[in-house]
DNA sequence: ACGGCTCTCACA
DNA sequence: TTGTGAGAG
C-alpha cells in the first residue's frame, strides 16, 4: 500500500472513536466585553490596551491593520479613528476596579475581572445544553456532545440512501475550507457531525440572544481537529471537520498552529526535522520518528498529523488557582515598596477567594509568593493560606502571611515583579474538619465522601446570592469500540434512556452561522511565536530541549496519552499494561 | 509519596 | 507585553 493509503486506512481504524467534539472560542473576547459594556458597534475600530501594549483587537480594527503586539501609538498613527479603551485599573486608594482616565503602571494594577465575569456568564450557557464540557481558557470551552447526539438520533433516525450514506442537508455551519469533494457522499460520522452543528448553532445562539457576544466553533471528531477547525472561519461562524476531508485539511498546516507545538517543543520537532507542516510530518514513518525523538512524543506526532487525537474532554470549570500579578517598572528598590504593592496583590486575592467561596463554598490551602529580581532568577515561597475564619471582612491575615513569605527573601529588591497566588482549593466541609484529620492519617477508619455536586458559579460578583443547586452530570465514556454505526447508536440508546431531554430549541434552523452579524473579512494570517531562548540555557534548566533526547523525560507528554510512565520511566501500552500489571499480581501471590 | 519549586505553553 | 491560567517534572 502507498502513503496515503496506509494514512487512510490509520485514521479509518481510529473512526471507531466517532465522538462529536466542538471547539467554541468568543472572536476578540475582550474587545466583545468592552464594546457591550460601553455600546459601540462592532463597525467601530476598537483594541483593549493594557498600558501601552494592545491585548485584543476587534475585526473592524484588524480590517484597518492594527495588529495584536502594536503600541498604541503605533495603533493610532495606523487606524487615527480607532477607539483604544484599557483596561479596568486599581490601586490603594481606589480598591474598586474601574476605569480610570490615564492609568500608569506606577500608580494602578490591572484588573481582569470584568472579563472574568462575562466568561462566567458564556459558561453558565454552555453548562445548559452540554452535560460535559471543559473550559479550556477565559474564552474558550471544549464540548463532547456525542451522547447527545445518538440520543438525537435515535429519537429521530435519519433516512438512509444505502447502507452506509446517508440523506441530510448540511445546514448547520460551513464545511472545511479544502475541497468539497465527495459532498454527497455522507457518511454516518458526517451526520453525527452535522447534528452536532445544530446543537452548537443554539449554543451559540444562546450566548448571543442572553448576552450579546458571538463566537466561532469547531465541529470534529477531535479535540485538536475542533480547535483548528474553531479558527477557520472567525469571526461568527462554525465550521465543520468532515473526516474525508482531514488529510487535505492538514496537510498544509503548521504544525505550530497545533496544540502544545507552539512554542520551544514544536520549534525543536521542525529544525531537527526539518518540517513545518503536518504534510511534511507525515512523510516520516512511525519508526523514523521514533529513531529520532523520544518514543511517546514520535507517536503523538505520528497521530496527531494525520488528525488522530484520542483526548478526552474533561470536565472541569472551576479555576484550580488565582494568582495576582504586578510587574514593577522601573524596579522596586525598596522593600517599602514591594510591601506596598504586596498589600494590593492581598487585596485582589482576598476579594476574589472570598467571591469565589459565595458560589463553591471551597477555600484554598496554598498561598504561594513569587518575585522576579532584576537578575531574572525567579524565586517562590509558599504557606498555607489563612483559614476562613481568619479572612471573614478583612485581608490583614493574608497581608501577614503573604508578608511573612516576603521576609524570607534576603535579596528581594532590586525587584521586577512581584506575584501572589493561591491554589489547592478544597470543599469547606471536608476543607474545615473532615479533611484535615484525613490528611493527619487517620484514614483508616474512613473513606471520604465524595464532595457535594457543585452549584455552576452564577456570578463571581460579591454582591450576588449563591445559584441555586446544579447538579453537576457524571461524565459517560464514549470511546467504546463501534461495530457498526446502526449498532453503534443502538447501544448507545440503552444507556443513555435514562438521560433529561436537551432543551428545546429557541428559534428556527439557520443557514450555516446565525445571522446575528454581517460577513466578515477572514481573521488575519498567523502570528507567529516569539524566539526561544539559547538552547544552553533551556537544557541547563532541564526544559523541553531535554525532552527530545530519545528516552529521556518522556512523561512529561503524559497529557497526550492519559497515561503515565511506571516507575521505572517507560511507556506502557495499554494491552502490555495490562499483562504486565496482571503479571505482578501473580508474583505477588 | 508528597509537597515545594521551576519550567513550558497558551491566550487576551 | 503583561497578567493570568493549566499542567508537568
Amino acid at each position: 500500500m502507498d502513503q496515503p493509503a496506509l494514512d487512510r486506512a490509520a485514521i479509518l481504524a481510529n473512526s471507531r472513536s466517532l465522538r462529536c467534539i466542538v471547539h467554541i472560542d468568543l472572536d476578540c473576547f475582550y474587545c466583545q466585553v468592552e464594546q457591550k459594556r460601553l455600546g459601540v458597534p462592532t463597525t467601530v475600530p476598537l483594541a483593549v490596551q493594557q498600558w501601552q501594549g494592545l491585548i485584543a483587537v476587534n475585526y473592524a480594527a484588524r480590517a484597518a491593520g492594527i495588529q495584536r503586539h502594536m503600541t498604541v501609538t503605533d495603533a493610532r498613527q495606523k487606524c487615527p479613528d480607532i477607539r483604544l479603551v484599557h483596561v479596568a485599573t486599581y490601586n490603594d486608594t481606589h480598591p474598586e476596579p474601574t476605569y480610570h482616565a490615564n492609568p500608569t503602571p506606577k500608580s494602578h494594577k490591572v484588573s481582569l475581572e470584568p472579563y472574568r465575569r462575562a466568561s462566567t456568564q458564556i459558561f453558565q450557557i454552555i453548562a445548559r445544553f452540554a452535560k460535559s464540557f471543559e473550559r479550556a481558557s477565559i474564552d474558550e470551552a471544549y464540548l463532547d456532545l456525542t451522547e447527545d447526539v445518538v440520543q438525537r438520533i435515535v429519537a429521530d433516525p435519519p433516512r438512509m440512501v444505502d447502507e452506509t450514506t446517508v440523506d441530510f442537508d448540511w445546514n448547520v455551519g460551513e464545511l472545511g475550507t479544502v475541497a468539497e469533494a465527495d459532498r454527497e457522499s455522507k457518511t454516518w460520522g458526517d451526520y453525527m457531525l452535522s447534528v452536532a452543528a445544530g446543537i452548537t448553532r443554539d449554543v451559540r445562539r444562546a450566548i448571543w440572544d442572553e448576552l450579546g457576544f458571538t463566537c466561532s466553533a469547531g465541529i470534529a471528531h477531535n479535540k485538536t481537529l475542533a480547535k483548528l477547525c474553531s479558527a477557520l472561519h472567525k469571526p461568527n461562524k462554525q465550521t465543520i471537520m468532515r473526516q474525508i476531508l482531514v488529510l487535505d485539511f492538514l496537510t498544509d498546516m503548521p504544525i505550530a498552529k497545533i496544540r502544545s507545538l507552539g512554542g520551544k517543543l514544536g520549534t525543536q520537532v521542525e529544525t531537527q526535522l526539518n518540517v513545518r507542516t503536518c504534510g511534511e510530518l507525515r512523510q516520516f514513518s512511525l519508526e523514523d520518528l521514533q529513531a529520532q525523538l523520544d518514543p511517546a512524543l514520535a507517536h503523538w506526532l505520528y497521530n496527531i498529523c494525520r488528525g488522530i487525537c484520542e483526548q478526552p474532554v474533561v470536565t472541569r470549570s472551576k479555576t484550580k488557582s488565582m494568582m495576582a500579578a504586578k510587574s514593577l517598572r522601573p524596579p522596586a528598590t525598596s522593600t517599602q515598596q514591594l510591601d506596598q504593592w504586596l498589600a494590593i496583590l492581598c487585596g485582589e486575592v482576598f476579594t476574589r477567594v472570598r467571591d469565589d467561596f459565595d458560589v463553591y463554598q471551597r477555600w484554598p490551602r496554598q498561598l504561594v509568593l513569587n518575585i522576579r529580581p532584576t537578575n531574572g532568577d525567579d524565586r517562590s515561597r509558599s504557606c498555607a493560606f489563612p483559614p476562613r475564619a481568619h479572612l471573614l471582612d478583612s485581608p490583614d491575615a493574608l497581608v501577614a502571611k503573604a508578608s511573612a513569605l516576603l521576609a524570607q527573601f534576603t535579596n528581594a529588591v532590586p525587584c521586577a515583579a512581584i506575584s501572589l497566588q493561591c491554589h489547592g482549593f478544597e470543599d469547606a466541609d471536608t476543607a474545615d474538619a473532615l479533611g484535615k484529620w484525613m490528611r493527619q492519617g487517620n484514614a483508616s477508619a474512613a473513606t471520604v465522601p465524595d464532595a457535594p455536586n457543585a452549584p455552576f458559579a452564577a456570578s463571581a460578583s460579591a454582591t450576588s446570592a449563591p445559584p441555586a443547586p446544579v447538579p453537576v452530570p457524571v461524565p459517560v465514556p464514549v470511546s467504546a469500540p463501534v461495530p457498526a454505526p446502526t449498532s453503534f447508536f443502538a447501544s448507545h440508546a440503552a444507556r443513555i434512556s435514562t438521560s433529561p431531554p436537551p432543551p428545546p430549541p429557541t428559534a428556527p434552523p439557520l443557514n450555516s452561522a446565525p445571522a446575528v452579524a454581517p460577513a466578515r473579512p477572514p481573521p488575519p494570517p498567523p502570528t507567529h511565536a516569539p524566539p526561544p531562548p539559547p538552547a544552553a540555557a533551556a537544557a541547563a534548566r532541564g526544559g523541553a530541549w531535554a525532552l527530545l533526547e530519545k528516552d529521556r523525560h518522556s512523561a512529561r507528554l503524559a497529557h497526550h496519552f492519559g497515561r503515565k510512565p511506571n516507575r521505572s520511566g517507560r511507556w506502557r501500552g495499554r494491552v502490555d499494561g495490562r499483562i504486565r500489571s496482571a503479571r505482578a499480581r501473580a508474583a505477588e501471590t
